[in-house]
RNA sequence: GCCUCUAUAGCUUAACGGAUAAAGCAACGGUCUUCUAAACCGUCGAUCUAGGUUCGAUUCCUAGUAGAGGCACCA
């Protein structure tokens, strides 16, 4: 927000840099890193090494870089009208660096007036003709949504909103795996012995099929110590499962109508679950859908020469893809396309996938939100989409998020150790209605079960973005569903305490939650006072919001931006004990105040809408 | 055997190669007749080891240690 008067200065610091035959390294700019200071700063260290290595001064690189900044220093005041730089109120060399304090009303006014100018759209990225695909949300059918689904869901819906608002069209796109021998088993159960016995709620639903395949598991795997007779049952049991297979896989219509109704179970679950999640996917991909085409993506890397046919000698299709890329260090290795049996793989569905990504929904930028230990099979197939020819295979992206477990160990469906993340939402509104009804008084009974969701996903939300995707999580549900500290609650009440204060100012909010908004009726803010340096602090933190999103969507790193998210909290927190808005007695003041509320209330609630967290009006 | 990721305070986590390594939890001490104490203020406390590159390294490189994960017909 300070690049006007930023390339003026780094202008006039090239011209004197030239005239004195100083080697000027690249400018990198960043505010001034001292809580309550603001302004913008640059270093010379790199210049004078520069300088250094061209046999030059002789003076250690630190001594020199302060002399330079000093020259940088005066210089500027001379070339300046009456001594100052327009919109810059101070200026000083320490340590090697240049800082340039603003002038405090000027700035304090701009990033104010252009929140409120802005609203909704403050912080938004200008158009960038790319379109991104995010995929994200690939749970298996037949099983229930559970906690380590939450965190790709999380991650993957708050870079969807990440991109998008830095200007990319953005598809979000949810990729569930509705086949396989896990899904069959599950059948095979169901159709043996509960047929007809299935719940009637959607989630109670969805959790049954759960228990059905820690049942059938259980069934089916080889216990020690078995009975002949037992062997017997488990070794019919797992025929008439492959016999199931099987059909499914010929379109047996009796396996298939229970595939289609049991399925169908799943996703209404899943549907709910996104729903709850404030989630909208534009397109959905079924791994069942994907198969035709992926038989039919062999013959054609065949042809190419890109892949190795070995079924003449009763083998698969395979691709050497190093040896291909002509490297002679292992590095992607080999893969299977096609099994010997001619059925496909994980990889070659993927591979499919991304064909109808690049041919059809014409995807520049893609995004696969998958469990880090799937790193090598991105790789691979990103190579082999290289290979294929795709240009946009180099701008393919593996977020990799590291798994979820729990205390006791990882997490493991087929033995029914998880922890379902309905359970845990439950849990959550229960545990935020028990603290509403001590902390907070002046909820409606009508308002008080949405806003005790919104909490208790707020918090759920956050703590499984405010560690870096690459890093595995031990979920403990405590800490999960925090209110305290370095929560989503913590964000979501500074955002409350905004609202409070300005519902009792009785001053119209014009740009507050519309798109454009017009002026404030209190005018063009003015900040023509000493400001204390908690209001300092906070406009510096809502001036950063715009970068950050730029840097979060840059990065693909959620994480950035909760981060951000906490400390413009944390900076409204301090100024709220600190300052009393209400009872400021200038008027002017007292106004600008009100103005700097609003426009802390709107970067909030803007960041807070990123992570995928809800902005209550009261907690 | 090869490869990838991780290592920061008692615990959980931050930190574009730059100024004083930042928070939360826990512990201890303060702050509600003042816009909501789900908050604020203060105290205590940390870069795995050894080299290297650099004016400058938590950050980059090499080696080691410890942990997690992956390496062709599972997903």
């Amino acid at each position: 927000m300070f690049t006007k008067e930023q390339q003026l200065i780094e202008a006039k610091i090239k011209t004197f840099c030239s005239a004195n035959d100083i080697p000027l390294a690249e400018l990198k700019w960043q505010p001034i890193p001292f809580s309550g200071e603001w302004g913008f700063a640059t270093s010379f260290f790199q210049t004078a090494a520069n300088e250094a290595r061209t046999g030059k001064g002789g003076k250690p690189v630190p001594q020199r870089a302060q002399e330079i900044a000093e020259q940088v220093k005066a210089t500027l005041r001379l070339t300046a009208q009456g001594g100052s730089v327009d919109g810059i109120s101070r200026i000083d060399a320490v340590k090697g660096y240049l800082n340039l304090y603003f002038s405090t009303a000027t700035y304090a006014s701009r990033v104010v007036d252009e929140v409120l100018a802005s609203g909704l759209d403050f912080g938004r990225g200008a158009k960038k003709n790319e379109r991104v695909m995010v995929e994200y949300c690939q749970p298996n059918t037949h099983h229930s949504f559970h906690i380590g689904h939450a965190r790709t869901t999380v991650l993957g819906e708050t870079l969807a909103r990440l991109v998008e608002f830095a200007g990319f069209e953005t598809i979000r796109a949810s990729y569930p795996g509705d086949l396989g021998l896990g899904v069959i088993t599950v059948m095979w159960i169901y159709d043996k012995f509960y047929k007809g016995q299935e719940p009637h709620g959607v989630h109670e639903r969805g959790q049954w099929l759960l228990k059905l395949y820690v049942e059938a598991t259980a069934l089916l795997e080889k216990k020690e110590n078995e009975t002949p007779e037992e062997t017997v049952k488990r070794e019919t049991y797992d025929v008439e499962r492959r016999e199931m297979y099987r059909k499914w896989d010929s379109g047996d219509e009796y396996v298939r109508e229970i595939w289609r109704v049991t399925r169908e179970w799943s996703l209404e679950e899943l549907r709910d679950v996104l729903r709850m999640f404030d989630v909208k996917m534009d397109v959905w991909f079924y791994e069942s859908e994907v198969d035709d085409l992926a038989k039919e993506i062999v013959e054609e890397l065949v042809a190419k020469d890109i892949a190795t046919d070995e079924r003449p000698n009763g083998g698969a299709v395979i691709v050497k893809i190093d040896e291909k890329l002509g490297l002679t260090k292992e590095k992607y290795r080999t893969n299977v396309l096609l099994r010997s049996d001619g059925t496909t793989l994980y990889l070659t569905k993927d591979l499919a996938l991304a064909k109808i990504k690049f041919e059809q929904y014409h995807v520049d930028r893609s995004i696969y939100v998958v469990d880090v230990r799937q790193s090598m099979h991105m790789q691979q197939a990103f190579a082999i989409l290289k290979l294929w020819g795709f240009p946009q295979a180099e701008k393919c992206y593996h977020l990799g998020y590291g798994f979820v477990s729990l205390p006791e160990g990882a997490m493991s469906a087929r033995r029914g150790r998880v922890v379902l993340f309905k359970d845990v939402y439950d849990e959550a509104i229960k545990r935020v209605l028990a603290v509403e009804s001590e902390r907070s008084g002046n909820i409606p009974e009508s308002e008080r079960e949405k806003i005790a969701q919104q909490i208790g996903l707020g918090a759920l939300v956050y703590s499984m973005l405010s560690v870096d995707n690459n890093k595995d999580i031990v979920f403990d549900i405590n800490e999960a569903l925090s209110f305290d500290g370095r929560t989503g609650p913590y964000i979501q009440n500074a955002y409350v305490r905004a609202n409070s204060i300005l519902k009792k100012s009785k001053v119209e909010e014009p740009a507050l939650s519309k798109s454009k908004g017009q002026k404030s009726d209190l005018g063009p803010s003015n900040f023509d006072y000493e400001l204390t340096k908690h209001e300092i602090e906070l406009i510096e933190q809502i001036s950063r919001f715009p970068q950050t999103v730029e840097q979060a969507a840059n990065e693909y790193r959620p994480l950035v931006m909760a981060a951000y998210a906490y400390d413009l909290a944390n900076a409204f927190h301090s100024f709220y004990h600190a300052v009393n808005v209400l009872q400021t007695e200038d008027e002017k003041i007292r106004n600008a105040r009100l103005q700097l509320v609003m426009a802390a209330k709107q970067t909030i609630e803007n960041a807070l809408r990123l992570l995928d967290i809800q902005a209550p009006e009261v907690m």
